[in-house]
Order: structure tokens, then C-alpha cells, then sequence
RNA sequence: AGCCCUGUGGUGUAGUGGUUAACAUGUUGGCCUUUGGAGCCAGCGACAGCGGUUCGAAUCCGCUCAGGGCUGCCA
């Protein structure tokens, strides 16, 4: 049953094996991710489901999907949709066992009438401003609501009435006689239920009091036979009130742990702000490639794969920290450096012709498809006299270090001849076409004198070249944590060439047979993908991250020297 | 200020009284290469501080410092 070798500890594992050990749960383990439908889910809440559905996996126990729609007022059936989707396009499955805490309304409205009954609850007229003032502070203690010795039976005529819809919003309220005076705020008898006339998406109008999220949630946990109620650090003040909850009803009681959640650098992560940014405009939406949703990855190219890797590499802990976007790159490309097919696409093109190739001539060269799997198996690739070569790839004066294209100077084309570069025409100043001449004894790449090139680039023929338009995406804000400036609006630090369309791209013909989000590899470039709005016209091309490029970094070092 | 939580390389984690403090990422150098990709090898780099317990402390205790959370009829 432990899950000993090859799986990831942590100090949640840790507590569920001594759980077992001591046949707490009866062997059981039953976790649940419990997401608000009030927005979409993002990299953090993967983290929170992997963790989750992981565990239930490992332990062979169960793992709940349920949605936590105690608010009408925020939320959403759209939201319900895009949550059920995301959870399974990870890769997890909760088979039968789809909850809403709307469903259990009825029951939880019980659960109140016994606490009243015990003496426990009471209604308060207080109106929120007096609540709060009779609240107290962080260093002074609360009062007791006037209200607070109330008889059982008045309790239960009130309760009864602002669930028939007696009393308007914010009229009374009920709470949990606990203790005014307790050093945790949450415990200074807090609210179980508020009058909320608004339509739920679920129960309509058949309801006019809403359960308050402390009352609510271990209510759930009890409810659908819980063991571990794993949430995030910030409702760590509130476990003595969801264990007072439980304990004082007598039900039972599973018990919840607090991790930390996750932080990634130069992005931002919560609801708040994400929803501002695609209210404000400042993206396309919640699947924007640049966006940290669940949506959104899976747009830009990010795979199930990936990102399931990621959030097991990233561990559990209770420390605030955050992580390196990175990291996060390096687990997407490990992923698709395994699975991706590679393909030859040219970004910003330059014109190139072979002058002592004839001009009718086309012939097919054998490329392979993935260099990391021998069963993906070779292409055709077809090689004429035009050809166009990345702008990148050629320097009228080369600086020390730049091995590829420049006057004079043979380079590899993949897959096809070595080729010398032997004039550059310019336009305005700017290069814009190459006169060149080919080896035809370096057919396939190999010279059969031996002699060795500095650099292989890619290429298309321009006759056969499909034209796209690519997408290159890059970091969302200038700074590791815009979230966390004090006197800075995180909008501010949005960075502006996150997006930078490129309309005039040259890719292979072969790349007319991928559909909408499959992924590839454009050699020496990068990972890409088809984008969802491809039309017939228009081939969009999404790209998710770049290879690791090493002549960026020398560049950049030779830039900064200057 | 009261209560709660947390401090291990740049970053994320492991380590549960005896380890040359581990792994990953990053970074530096090298090898290899028909992707300046991938891979391989090597180097750099950490126990917040001070006391205490102990033969022995990253680990247990105390204090200090630092970071985070809590004063919604949000979750």
C-alpha cells in the first residue's frame, strides 16, 4: 500500500501513512479538489488537482471533483463547463462522483436547526458594520452581540423565517456561539448562514440563505466520507473552526491540511487579478496563450504530460516560495522533445538562390522525424533552386562566435547539400536575397571529402514553402513578481512584446496534415503548435517555448560588453 | 500589537540525532553532435542568527531575527 520507490514524499504523504499505519480512516484514503466555479482553473489549481488525484492514485482511493458553489453572486455555469473540462484534459477521472455543495443545502439547513437546538447558534440582527465593530481587533477582543442570549425557540422561529424569505438582505444573520473574546478571529462566533436573495445557478430561487464557507465546506468533507481535506495555507487559521463545526454536530470528521500554494515568476495567479486582465481587455481571454490558465497552456501547446510532471518536480511544502518559470519550460520541453515531430519552419524568411542549381529541378530529400524516436519514422522534403533561410541565419559581417551563414563562408542546409554563400544583394540597405552555390557531391549532408562545416541551418523551397502566420509568446509582466509591488498596479508591468505575430512565415508542406493543438518541433527553433483559429486561408501557429538557444546568451554577453 | 504558520545552494525540494548535507533546475567549463537542440562528464553554490541539551544537532529545546496568513454577511 505505501507507495515506497520511485514516488514523491512529502509531509502529506507522510501524514497519510501514519493514517494508515494507525487505521484511522479504516485503510481509506478519499480526497477531493473542491474549486469555487467563479473563474477559470490555472497552474496553481493543477498543482492542487495533481496533488490530489496523485494521491488517491497512489493509495488506490478516490478522489472527488466538486464544485464549492455556496456564492450565487459569483458565479458561473460557464466556469462549471471549463473546470470539467480542464480536470480531464489533465488526465483525471472521478468517475461517478461529480458533486455541487448546492446539493447539499437541505442538509447542511438541518445541521443548522441542531446546532441551534444545542444551544449553539444563534440569529443576530446585528447589521455587517456593527458585526465588525463588535468583532473587535487583531489585539482587542470582541463583544457579545445583544442578541446573542436569544432562546432556543426564538432561534429557531427566526432561522425558519429568513429561510422563507422573511427578511431582506443583511438583515440578520446566524452564528456559532463560540467565544467573542478567542485570539482567532475566525472563532469570534462566526457566520453561518447570510440572507442572499439572488438566483443560484444551480438551485434557482429556491433558496434565500446561503451557507458561509467554514460552515459549508467541512459539512461537504463529512458529507461525501472525506479522509484528507487538503486545501492551502491560507485557511490554516480556519481548521479550529471547521474541526469546532464537526466535533460540536458529532458527525464525522475527516481532517484538513494546508500546503502552500503555487507561485511562478513573471506571471500572476490569482482570480482577482487574472479576471481583471481579461475583463480589462489586456488579453485575448481566459485561454490566452500568455496566460497561466489551464486553458490557456493547453492553447499555447503545453501538454497533459508536462504539466503533471511539473507539478510532481515542484514537491509540496508549507513555505511561500515561487517557482522559476524555468523550470516550467524546462518540464514542457523535456516532454516534447520526446514526443514532437520535428519539422522545418523559416519565421522571418530570406530569399536565397542556388545559382548553379537548375531552375526546374526539385528533388526529394529524406528528413527524419523525431530524432528521439526511431518509430516516428522519415519524411520527403523537397529541395529547389529558390530556398528561404532565417534572417537570423545570415551576417553580412559576422561577429566571432556566429557560425552560420556570411559572404564566402558554406554552411549545411539540413538534410540537403553544403552550400557557400557567395553574394548578398541589399535593398535600402537591408539584405534582401542571397546568391549562393551548392556541393551536388554533399547530397544528404555528408561531404565525401571529409571536410567538416561549423553549422547546419534549416530551410524551405520556396516553390513548396505553405505560408503561416506564428505566434511567438513571451513572458507576461517585466518583473519576477508583479503581484507583490506595493505602490506599482500590477497592470503596469505588463510586458509589452509578450505577443509578436510574424505574418509572413515559410513552413514545409508537411505541416498541412497537423490539426488544431497538435504539437511539434520546428528544428533549431523551438516548440509550436497548431493554433485552434486556423482557417483555410490562415495557418496559425502557436509557440509554446523556444529551444534552448545558446548563440542568444553568447550574443547577449557580446551586446553588453559593447 | 494578539494568534497561527514557515526559514536548507540563485530557484524548487529531500534529509525525522552520526551522511563527503542529496536531487532537480539554473549557472560555469568540457565532450559529443547533420537541430548552437538532445545527451554525457566535471565545477560552483545552502542548513537565518545566538545560546542550550547531547559523545555527536540541519534535525530536539529556548531566545532573536526574517517572511507569510488572519479584523468579508468571499472562498
Amino acid at each position: 500500500m505505501n507507495p515506497t520507490n520511485n514516488v514523491t514524499r512529502d509531509f502529506i504523504r507522510d501524514i497519510i501513512d501514519e493514517d494508515l499505519r494507525t487505521n484511522k480512516y479504516d485503510g481509506r484514503v478519499h480526497t477531493r479538489f473542491p474549486p469555487e466555479p467563479n473563474g477559470y482553473l490555472h497552474i496553481g489549481h493543477a498543482k492542487s488537482i495533481c496533488l490530489n488525484f496523485g494521491i488517491a492514485e497512489e493509495y488506490k482511493g478516490l478522489c472527488n471533483l466538486r464544485f464549492d458553489d455556496t456564492n450565487p453572486t459569483k458565479e458561473e455555469k460557464e466556469y462549471t463547463q471549463s473546470i470539467i473540462e480542464d480536470v480531464r484534459w489533465l488526465g483525471f477521472d472521478w468517475e461517478d462522483r461529480l458533486f455541487f455543495a448546492s446539493d447539499y443545502f437541505g442538509q447542511m439547513y438541518e445541521y443548522a436547526v441542531q446546532l441551534v437546538k444545542d444551544g449553539k447558534a444563534y440569529v443576530d440582527d446585528l447589521n455587517a458594520k456593527e458585526i465588525n465593530e463588535y468583532r473587535g481587533t487583531l489585539t482587542k477582543p470582541g463583544r457579545n452581540s445583544p442578541y446573542r442570549d436569544r432562546s432556543v425557540e426564538e432561534n429557531l422561529d427566526l432561522l425558519e423565517r429568513m429561510k422563507a424569505g422573511e427578511f431582506a438582505d443583511g438583515e440578520k444573520v446566524l452564528r456559532a456561539k463560540i467565544d467573542m473574546a478567542h485570539p482567532n478571529l475566525n472563532m469570534r462566533d462566526p457566520i453561518i448562514y447570510r440572507i442572499l436573495h439572488a438566483s443560484h445557478h444551480r438551485t434557482g430561487d429556491k433558496w434565500c440563505i446561503y451557507p458561509m464557507y467554514d460552515w459549508a465546506h467541512g459539512l461537504e468533507d463529512s458529507i461525501e466520507d472525506i479522509t484528507h481535506s487538503i486545501c492551502t495555507l491560507e485557511f490554516e487559521n480556519h481548521r479550529p473552526l471547521y474541526d469546532w463545526f464537526l466535533d460540536n454536530l458529532g458527525v464525522y470528521h475527516p481532517q484538513q491540511i494546508e500546503f502552500a500554494r503555487l507561485n511562478l515568476t513573471y506571471t500572476v495567479m490569482s482570480k482577482r487579478m487574472l479576471l481583471e486582465l481579461v475583463e480589462g481587455g489586456y488579453v485575448s481571454g481566459w485561454d490566452d496563450p500568455r496566460l497561466p490558465t489551464i486553458s490557456g497552456m493547453r492553447r499555447r501547446g503545453y501538454s497533459p504530460t508536462a504539466i503533471r510532471n511539473f507539478c510532481k518536480r515542484i514537491g509540496v511544502a508549507k513555505v511561500n516560495s515561487i517557482v522559476d518559470l524555468e523550470f516550467l519550460e524546462h518540464c514542457i520541453r523535456d516532454d516534447l522533445n520526446k514526443t514532437s515531430l520535428r519539422f522545418m519552419g523559416v519565421l522571418r524568411p530570406l530569399k536565397i538562390v542556388i545559382e548553379n542549381y537548375p531552375e526546374d529541378k526539385v528533388e526529394e530529400l529524406e528528413a527524419i522525424n523525431n530524432p528521439e524516436d526511431p518509430n516516428a519514422g522519415t519524411r520527403k522534403l523537397p529541395f529547389s533552386r529558390v530556398l528561404y533561410i532565417e534572417q537570423g541565419d545570415f551576417m553580412e559581417d559576422p561577429p566571432k562566435k556566429f557560425y552560420r551563414l556570411a559572404p564566402g563562408r558554406e554552411v549545411r542546409f539540413r538534410y540537403s547539400y553544403f552550400i557557400t554563400c557567395k553574394e548578398s544583394i541589399k535593398e535600402g540597405g537591408d539584405v534582401v536575397e542571397l546568391r549562393c552555390t551548392y556541393d551536388p557531391a554533399t547530397r544528404g549532408g555528408y561531404a565525401p571529402d571529409g571536410r567538416k562545416v561549423k553549422s547546419t541551418i534549416h530551410w524551405v523551397s520556396a516553390a513548396h514553402a505553405i505560408d503561416a502566420e506564428v505566434r511567438l509568446y513571451d513572458r507576461l509582466f517585466t518583473l519576477e513578481n508583479p503581484a507583490g509591488q506595493k505602490d506599482t498596479d500590477f497592470k503596469e508591468l505588463l510586458n509589452p512584446n509578450s505577443l509578436e505575430v510574424l505574418t509572413s512565415s515559410k513552413v514545409e508542406p508537411a505541416l498541412r496534415n497537423l490539426k488544431p493543438f497538435d504539437r511539434f518541433q520546428f528544428e533549431r527553433q523551438g516548440y509550436f503548435c497548431i493554433g485552434p483559429d486556423t482557417t483555410e486561408e490562415n495557418l496559425v501557429i502557436n509557440r509554446t517555448v523556444g529551444l534552448r538557444d545558446i548563440w542568444a546568451k553568447i550574443q547577449k554577453q557580446q551586446q553588453m560588453k559593447k
